[in-house]
DNA sequence: CTTAACTCCCGAAACGCTTCGGATTGCTTT
DNA sequence: AAAGCAATCCGAAGCGTTTCGGGAGTTAAG
């Protein structure tokens, strides 16, 4: 592989030079800037990014590490959250990896060693937990990174995030306002701060209109077609079944109308449900029968954000630049209908 | 980030010792080697990844490069596959990446960056085609890798395969004794040379059986149900329908059975269809009704090996002790009856 | 007692890059 | 004519690691 000083040797300039010329300093004659790019590229010079690295401190590689989990339905949105993240900071020529983290392995320690070993400029973290021991690290080292999501905490840190709490208190409010007092919340797994700030959001909601928060009637479980079905058909056969459900996401949503469908009931005349729409790919809430009243936000909206974010912070931007919140919109369709006595 | 130096100086040893102790080199005294284990420790020293590669021109890196697509199904897999892999480099301190390419990248010139950058010591490649420019340039480069696959070249490189031939001649075969002699098999995409394979296995036990091979009847497609779906009713509709369908994976095999289903054709009655089984997670072969008649191979043990051999090609062992054959078994179960006059 | 062979250790160079602190040239100011 | 300045350039040091070629000191062989 060609170096900087090949290029110095075949062009007669000092290595000292082609590193400015190729890096842009204002120093450097033009026209020796053009003699250097023209034989960086005639010689097919690449920088070699451990050297760099050595001497600058910086990789220009940034990482998310991942648990492994079973989780199929989810996989396939895994894959686009990689590639969008993936494009966008190879466009800026950051270097994205992943890291597939073992179940056994302490997160936090993976995120250790990766910085350690200077392999790591930056990290994506996702799925944030209420109080999560990864952020509590990379704040302590001062190590940049980006949150999708926020934390109970107040964030001091860079992260792009919807409006969770109100995700919950629109959906639940909207239920209320259709005179329902009995509601159902499939929620997602437990400990997820975007699903405690929704639960809040619920929370308030039936506080402020006085009715009173029933524990059975909030499931925590995975965004999975399978737990909205079961959740649904379980919590209907009690005593005192709810007149309406928010399902988490759309793949909840569609269990629950499976569920509802399965005991004979109608959504809106018997049931009615909510929910939140992430725009997953194959979910179209839209096309459900009845179309499914929801809050949406796109989340294959948030990759580039998300990239851009971390990107800022590693240019040292101002935290306060660097927190986002992405839209949420409310989408009134059918499913909802007067609650029964 | 404590270095060598820090612990030498700590010690009152020199830089270079304390490198030899830490790497295991037989010129040092085992007791000077336990305590500068403990001061790494205590000093909480990492190697400098960057500086090591330096040195020594490895990194300790090796990666797969995955152009992105839309694939749903695969997805899952696909995150398996990323898992086993890293779960077993990282056993052995390799850190392994994963590379998302947009789909306007040029595979190859992907792959040249990262060897170019230095980034990378190599590379798994999966999904090979018949004429693999990725392989050409590695092995021009000198460059170690493993396949996943077999090209149709032969094969002076690692790699890790099954008898794709075997599957295609072993499946067909099995329908010939049954008596069919129109078989239509629905195989993978194009071009990938396990499809080529397994359709050189079908055509080999035709042509040995004296039955004409018509183009119309096999089938190129992604692994979905949908093809499988689709293809078995359009090909069912015409003038001449098959008596036996061939299944590249599971997931087209529930296809075809869902598209006999709906033309009101009973397996084996009407028509036999039998397949290969990859063993994929919630694609159980066993339990379709009726239960499909298979060769069988799990695709999920074949991580780890693929890894292995990666290793032993880092390590400079010999190409032939590189090259491993995974095993396929028969399983005959109900899907199969004779062929209808 | 000399020589050889071990055992354990170290200095210095090298990997490819960036960057600090000058050095050189040719002009413009006073 | 001396001093100042801008525009270009370069040498050398340093990032953290490995490794080559030796150098003491100790022990065994002659």
């Amino acid at each position: 592989m060609a170096t900087l000083k090949d290029i110095s040797r075949h062009l007669g300039l000092s290595v000292t030079q082609v590193s400015r010329a190729l890096n842009g300093h204002l120093d450097v004659n033009e026209d020796t800037r053009l003699r250097v790019m023209d034989a960086a590229k005639a010689l097919n010079y690449h920088p070699n990014l451990s050297a760099r690295k050595l001497a600058t401190g910086r990789s220009g590689i940034v990482g998310l590490v991942m648990p492994t989990q079973r989780r199929m339905e989810g996989d396939s949105l895994f894959v686009q959250m990689v590639a969008g993240l993936s494009a966008r900071f190879s466009k800026n020529d950051i270097r994205f990896i992943l890291h597939i983290a073992e179940e056994t392995d302490n997160l936090v320690a993976v995120h250790q060693r990766l910085v350690d070993s200077g392999s790591l400029d930056g990290f994506v973290v996702v799925e944030p937990l209420d109080h999560d021991p990864r952020i509590a690290y990379l704040k302590k080292r001062g190590i940049p990174f980006v949150l999708h999501g926020r934390t109970a905490e107040t964030p001091d840190f860079p992260y792009f995030d919807i409006d969770n709490f109100g995700v919950g208190y629109r959906l639940t409010r909207h239920l209320i306002d259709h005179g329902h007092r009995k509601i159902a919340f499939l929620n997602g797994e437990k400990g997820r701060s975007y699903v405690t700030a929704r639960q809040m959001g619920y929370a308030q909601a039936l506080t402020e209109s006085a009715i009173p928060i029933e524990a059975r009637l909030h499931c925590n479980g995975p965004m999975a077609h399978s737990f909205g079905l079961v959740q649904t058909i379980s919590i209907m056969q009690t005593a005192n079944p709810p007149t309406a459900f928010i399902a988490g996401n759309a793949w909840i949503a569609k269990g629950i109308y499976a569920g509802l469908q399965a005991l004979g009931l109608r959504i809106p005349q018997d049931v009615s449900v909510v929910g939140h729409d992430d725009l997953l790919p194959q979910a179209e809430t839209g096309f459900m029968s009845p179309p499914l009243t929801v809050t949406e936000s796109a989340l294959h909206l948030s990759w580039t954000p998300l990239a851009d974010l971390l990107l800022g912070a590693l240019a040292g931007q101002e935290i306060e630049t660097l927190q986002k919140i992405g839209e949420v919109i409310f989408q009134d369709r059918a499913s909802v209908g007067p609650a029964l006595a």
